[in-house]
DNA sequence: CTAGAAAATTGGAGCGCTACAAAAACTGGC
DNA sequence: GCCAGTTTTTGTAGCGCTCCAATTTTCTAG
């Protein structure tokens, strides 16, 4: 059958049934347990199949068997470069159980995160992913199990968490500049819940070191011209700043912007530490030092506990924080003078 | 319904119909047209669904209208930064008509496009749009219409083509450089049909010029690290070149490395042209010249296709090139000297 | 050659919804 | 208060598949 043969109808089992000269219960022996039929029928009904063109109708075989093998996976944005590492780590637990993921974006901006959770309800997907601000309501009498990812605020009762380790993230950042002999740092926040607690986690161990901080940029955005604006505002009021902790890598390029705008080398003059060890900090050009919030370890996690609670619903939701990594490059060095 | 009540069955319509009094047909009516359900009775059901939680079955309603608004867009890699782009075209013309965008990823590498068409395809989804290397066979017995996006070879017969000229934005690349007066320019390649595009639009009207052109990389991959190889090689065996047109903003990337790593000054001494207006292009700190390849008209025009395939299949397939963009940035200055 | 067991195949009910014809409940005009 | 017309509501038959009990075929051993 080519493309340019119209079809009136998509053919079904029937169709298949009666070109292979089985039944069409036999048909459907042959998708779900092939090892139950006999070669011969098997052999001509998949012949059948490819003749005709055949693809089952997953509407059908949802409605008729309720299960989908499927997850939902909700994403804030399709731009963020975490979420293909997590989905990563979560296609490789759930493919080896044959399950599959559907993704919806909540729409950046809109929140339409209530639209895409009952979209993905309406598909029978089996679990949740939340990888989006969650709100309290989203999933008002969802009766699936679910898990956020990557948002500690706003989880509703009931959904599992598991996320980097933000606090964690945030010190470790500041045990590199500190054992680098920094003493003047600056922080480049945002806005959100992570990077309050990236700012947190750094200012506490920054603190602990007797070491001076400067925070910049609390309530605004986590864009460039946001890491920009505060990157000027830091190097403006201390001018004797020698390294700077920006939220994530995108606001450390606005760092590296204002760095070149007043001139100022990096990393002679000035280090940077980004977050999320996005392509951007891999790349050879920017090779930047970051931190890397494993997302690909908070996929898999996120999957073995969706995965676990699928199976035996009565199971509490988990609570987890993955450990992050941090990868020193060329962005940040030793003090000088 | 909270979270925490477990429920053995989720609701149909019946259940709906017999909380608000009325019969599972009006439930149905109020799902699809409430203007033609009286007040009263529309209050009462859209009461019993919130009340009980109701989320319709999108299965059933599959199966009992054969119709799923829905369009399939198979992408060949999440992290390409143009998909973002395309998505929103297309989702821009689709949505006032209703129809939704199901997504799916033939697996970089894996080269998985005709598992992917097939998952789409068992979805009922009534269009497809294939932004990813098509195979001859990956739509064997297909009986919905399908664009191709991006890509200009191996399309099927039966299938229609929007993409970007990229033999257009190749010329537009080498026209910039001419008129900055570069007569010694090479160009960083990469493998694939896109690449062979730009590459040819480049070469055509540098020659037209009479201006030398240096060309590496052409069977190697699109990286950073190619682009840095290519680099590399260009400026070590032509150290007299002064500008230097990449296939993708990413070689591009790996170009001003290689520039940094010669000591090179990027303009001053060597101009570097990108492509395809990523966020990497626009963003500050890099501020680099690169060809909009226009992926959001790309997208509306791929959807406006579409629409028009599905009311009516009877249309011949649209094969159309996008006119992409010149954008002038920082990486790009007059030739010195 | 045949009973009995095992393997292969089939029929039919039902999953949750829509579509459409038919029935019921309202209108307003006289 | 009654009839024709209009609006609102309902019953019923599928959509394409799975599931399972029932049936048929094949195999095994005495």
């Amino acid at each position: 059958m080519s493309l340019n043969t119209p079809r009136t109808r998509r053919p079904t089992i029937y169709d298949v049934a009666r070109s292979a000269g089985v039944s069409p219960s036999l048909v459907s022996l042959v998708l779900q347990n092939p090892s139950k039929v006999s070669e011969k029928r098997r052999e001509a009904v998949r012949a059948a199949m490819s003749e005709l063109g055949y693809r089952p109708s997953r509407a059908a075989t949802t409605l008729a068997s309720s299960q989908t093998k499927s997850i939902g996976l909700v994403i804030d944005d399709f731009r963020n470069p975490w979420f293909v590492d997590l989905l990563r780590g979560i296609e490789s637990v759930l493919s080896p159980h044959g399950y599959q993921v559907t993704l919806a974006d909540s729409r950046p901006g809109e929140n339409r995160i209530t639209e895409a959770v009952d979209g993905l309800l309406s598909m029978h997907v089996e679990g949740l992913v939340i990888a989006a601000e969650p709100s309290e309501s989203m999933m008002a009498g969802a009766w699936v199990p679910a898990v956020v990812a990557g948002w500690r605020n706003g989880v509703p009762a009931g959904a599992g968490l598991i996320t980097n380790d933000d606090d964690g993230g945030g010190r470790m950042a500041a045990e590199h500049l500190i054992g680098l002999g920094h003493t003047r740092i600056g922080h480049l926040s945002g806005f959100g819940g992570a990077a309050a607690h990236r700012r947190e986690g750094f200012r506490g161990r920054i603190l602990e070191a007797g070491v001076e901080v400067r925070i910049a940029g609390e309530s605004h955005g986590t864009s460039e011209e946001d890491g920009y604006a505060a990157a000027c505002w830091v190097l403006d009021h201390h001018p004797d700043t020698t390294a700077l902790f920006a939220a994530n890598d995108t606001m450390a390029l606005g760092a590296l912007a204002a760095a070149k705008a007043r001139g100022l080398s990096v990393p002679a003059e000035l280090s940077v530490i980004g977050y999320d060890n996005s392509p951007l900090a891999k790349s050879r050009y920017l090779d930047m030092t970051s931190v890397d919030n494993r997302s690909d370890i908070v996929g898999s996690g996120v999957a073995s506990a969706l995965l676990a609670r699928i199976q035996d619903p009565t199971l509490e939701p988990e609570r987890k924080l993955i450990e992050p990594d941090l990868i020193v490059r060329g962005t940040t060095a030793r003090v000088s003078g």
